[in-house]
DNA sequence: CATGAATGAGAGTTCATTCAT
DNA sequence: GATGAATGAACTCTCATTCAT
């Protein structure tokens, strides 16, 4: 593939993005992209041959981006509550916004497969993302801005919390105080005084 | 669209609820209810007008039994921590169920549906199990069994940890070590000792 | 059949009437009927086999009551010149009806079918119309308060007029001015000074 | 849906306009079309969304045609009755076609649609024939061929006569002799000798 | 590479007709 | 007689996928 194919795709990619986002995973069809790229029905085929495949690929752009905003977040100098907090609120933006969120499909989409385990992005990220916390719980005990007995675990329960949040946003609507109110507790159980 | 036959509506809808175990809710036809309950094509039209309509049904019924398997299981007389332990063993066996559960296909119908706030089934349930752990959690810090500052919020902490498992479950897998760890975590901070 | 038969028979082709008024011959179903009517699906059947069969007999119903009106309104002692003028103000009020009539219903029933000649109501009727006029005509000439030379061909073309207001009244819709015109024209044509 | 192949639309409307010839208007289907075609499933949906679309181009066409052989007809030198005995034979020879008229088919579909006054073809066609009808008697009178008092109304009843004749044609069957009497007996009001 | 017409499988839906009660 | 549940054929419409250009 040349390099103006891979302009194309890319541009396929992102449309598809928005298509996933409108619909969720499982009722896009091919059709529906094709409409959105305003490409012809055939052309997809020469990029995709379904629509797993593009959403596939759709997270994994979507997740080498997420990883460096991560970093980015992370190389500011701050105290490390400061970071934490900064994470948290992150968390909350994300779980509380409804629009350009792929939050639905990509949870349709891993219901829909059987992913091997270790190819899980999901899971990868929850993983990646127990252990920063973790870092940062450990740096904050370190320095005596925070209290914690199992920082593995607290970093994890963490991370379920959030979890839990996120899929009640999705399906039951979850209020702004009702976030703040749980990232409060969370805080709180860390001995993290605001 | 009269009630016709009680007993086949209910064949039906116990049928369809198997469907919608095995394939989520977005992607189940009306033909694919069809096939399962062995009826004709047109017979399924007598009782139901959508698979929106039938799922609504299933959920309907399956809201109202899991109603009495929880009542039934609060009238054992027992210490406030074991009945505690006996609700958190009960979501686990559910949670770490990967067969025979409507998990996905509600969340997928939660996800399409603008449910308003008050029909919404998920939400209840939420909010009826926040209540009914924190009542738990009230007696057993009265009976001195367990420890904790905000019964409440701990309530809803506890389920959104066990939302989050849930999901978890579903989209990245989950052990059952993981999940016992989390509950050891949650008996933990309410100063359960096992 | 019995009494009672004899009675829901008659309360079938009644309701299917109002059916055939609304929407025509050709798109009226057995369940159409069967809703009007508000009886059984199964109980149709013990009447009738087909919309067919129910037209039919609906038309039968009809014409024998079209013959009785026609009758009727011709019993009245008047001049010829009035019978003729209330003939056509009836035929005039007929064709600008557009509830409550089964014209269209006719038309596209005897576009269908191949009807023997002798059977064809729609024949009949005007066959017999164009001999009443006639002698009318000739009775109005006889008495020289008309003028005509042909009277069979004058009696044979009016009821063509009418035939061509009332298909035209159906389709392409037609003012009572049209129609007044028409009708003025023809008595115009028979020396009628009004 | 772009224009696609014109010339499969072409093939399309004249495969289609012989099955409403065939079975009028109502009772066509998509299904009848693709078959009489023998086209795929989806391919005529490429095309036309429904059988009105359709049977609205296929009148079209059939009004575009009409219109040229119409002036193709006038533009012979001839006499002004030769004209119209040229017209009024075409007519003749139009209302005794049982086969490859769309006749039954047009009228069945303005039974069903409301169409605005304007657009309705038939009338349209109507009123232009009443026009070219005026027109020729007109000219004839002046040429003393023909002799006429309203030559307006004439025309008009002229019309209605010949709508009489067609739609008599179609649903009670009339013999050549029946249209010639009829043709005669207009011809000879416009003191016409053959 | 790219297009878009074409195909055919498959899902939705309606209804005539039958039949057990 | 009467009911209405049940069946299955027939239609509508959509879309994944292919292929000639």
């Amino acid at each position: 593939m040349g390099e103006k194919s891979a302009q194309k795709r890319k541009f396929i990619l992102e449309t598809a993005r928005k298509v996933f986002v409108e619909k969720g995973y499982k009722l896009v069809t091919m059709k529906d992209i094709v409409e959105a790229c305003q490409i012809s029905r055939g052309g997809l085929y020469l990029y995709f041959d379904s629509t797993r495949e593009i959403f596939q690929e759709v997270l994994r752009l979507e997740t080498e981006e997420a990883d460096d905003v991560f970093s980015g977040s992370i190389k500011k100098d701050a105290t490390t509550g400061d970071i934490l907090l900064l994470f948290l609120e992150e968390q909350k933006k994300e779980l509380l916004r409804r629009e350009n969120t792929l939050t639905q499909a990509i949870y349709e989409f891993y219901f829909d497969q059987e992913v091997p385990r270790k190819e899980n992005i999901l899971r990868k990220q929850f993983d990646s993302a127990v252990r920063i916390i973790q870092r940062l719980i450990e740096a904050g005990v370190e320095k005596e801005e925070l209290y914690c007995e199992d920082c593995e675990g607290t970093a994890r329960n963490i991370m379920f919390v959030l979890e839990g949040l996120k899929i009640a946003a999705q399906t039951m609507g979850v209020t702004e105080e009702t976030v703040d109110r749980e990232l409060r507790y969370i805080l709180h159980g860390l001995g993290f005084e605001e």
